[in-house]
DNA sequence: AACGGTTGCAACCGCATTCAG
DNA sequence: CCTGAATGCGGTTGCAACCGT
């Protein structure tokens, strides 16, 4: 049976989302934090089912994701991953921070996936004479895979409840990421930094498309990073700030018309002050209301990860970094 | 230039799981 | 404990951009 869709009502607004849109839920976000994600429509506005802004927020808006094409590493280890856990991607997600499982996904669907076809291809025409053995082979990788998902789970469940009751939390806690993955931060980038770059992409990109921008004044040009970042904004009043009444009325298109006029465009050049300014803003929105954007991008290191980054790190140049690991399909995949 | 096929990605759908009353 | 609602997750679809003819 399964339970009726959320988004059925009339006057929800499906397809792609606007840069007004984006913004408005930005801020939204930006002053009360993600989650509650029922309150959000309401609150803000906006003509999407919860559902609609929780899938926007997280593979699109959150601060840290990376997009853009897939490093050779990240490549490896989703292959790695995949063969481990199957077609779990939030799984997978949580190995690759800066990438959303939706990204992940999409990534295997259209590019992993048809490499491995085509390898697959190239070894049972090399070798001509699969046939009947490959199904059986490919049951038992498939038997093989389920068993490995089965230990690792056992694994990670065994390593987290060691860490849980470890008495010497403060190390933990003090470094939650491992230092290869810190490695990996890009250095001196907020994970807002991220976002406002994603945000400062669409609003380009909106800028180019919207004839009414090029006519607004520049005069707007101080106000619009600092009100961007103020919790006041929209608020009219800036008196509002609880989630019963925190609609953002300001945020309205007209609003942000005036907003982001072409003066005002947010460019990787021009943005400097507002990543700075966001970061703080984000900070404090850490501390007030618990919201943790920090750790939601930091994986916990475990044994799994440990043994894929060492792979990685000693992994030979070309062909048979996957030696020895029994990955079916993977093997030779570089 | 026009057209049809392909590709890549954002967003949606529906089921599963979790949570609160 | 039960029930209904919220949230999470993976599969799938829709569509714009790209490419070849």
């Amino acid at each position: 049976m399964g339970r009726p869709p959320c988004c059925d009502k009339i006057g929800v607004k499906k397809g792609p989302w606007t840069p007004e849109e984006d913004i408005i839920l930005v801020s939204y976000i930006q002053q009360h934090g993600p989650g509650n994600w029922r309150a959000v429509p309401g609150n803000t506005g906006l003509l999407r089912c919860s559902k609609s802004c929780r899938l926007r927020w997280t593979n699109y808006l959150r601060p840290g994701i990376k997009r853009g094409n897939f490093t050779e590493h990240e490549e490896k280890m989703i292959i790695h991953l995949q063969a481990l856990l199957g077609n779990r991607w939030a799984a997978i997600a949580s190995y690759l921070p800066q990438r959303t499982d939706n990204d992940i996904k999409n990534y295997w669907n259209t590019h992993l996936r048809k490499k491995l076809k085509k390898i697959q291809g190239n070894d049972e025409n090399s070798t001509g004479q699969e046939g009947a053995t490959s199904s059986s082979s490919q049951s038992n990788f498939i038997k093989g895979q389920w068993e490995r998902r089965l230990q690792t789970d056992i694994h990670m469940a065994k390593k987290a409840l060691v860490e849980a009751l470890s008495l010497d939390k403060s190390d933990s806690l003090a470094n939650p990421i491992s230092p290869v993955l810190a490695q990996q931060t890009v250095p001196g980038s907020s994970s807002y930094a991220s976002s406002a770059e994603n945000i400062s992409r669409l609003l380009q990109n909106w800028m180019k498309n919207s004839p009414k921008s090029s006519q607004l004044s520049r005069s707007n040009s101080e106000t619009t990073q600092s009100s961007f970042n103020n919790p006041s904004i929209g608020s009219g009043s800036g008196s509002s700030s609880s989630p019963s009444e925190g609609t953002i009325s300001g945020a309205t298109p007209e609003g942000f018309d005036a907003l982001f006029s072409e003066g005002n465009a947010f460019t990787p050049e021009n943005s400097a002050i507002f990543q700075v300014e966001s970061k703080l803003n984000f900070q404090n929105i850490n501390s007030e209301n618990g919201i943790l954007f920090q750790e939601e991008s930091q994986a916990p290191l475990t044994l799994l990860e440990k043994w894929l980054f060492d792979d990685a790190i000693n992994a030979p140049t070309q062909g048979d970094e996957f030696i020895g690991m029994d990955l079916g399909e993977s093997a030779g995949f570089f």
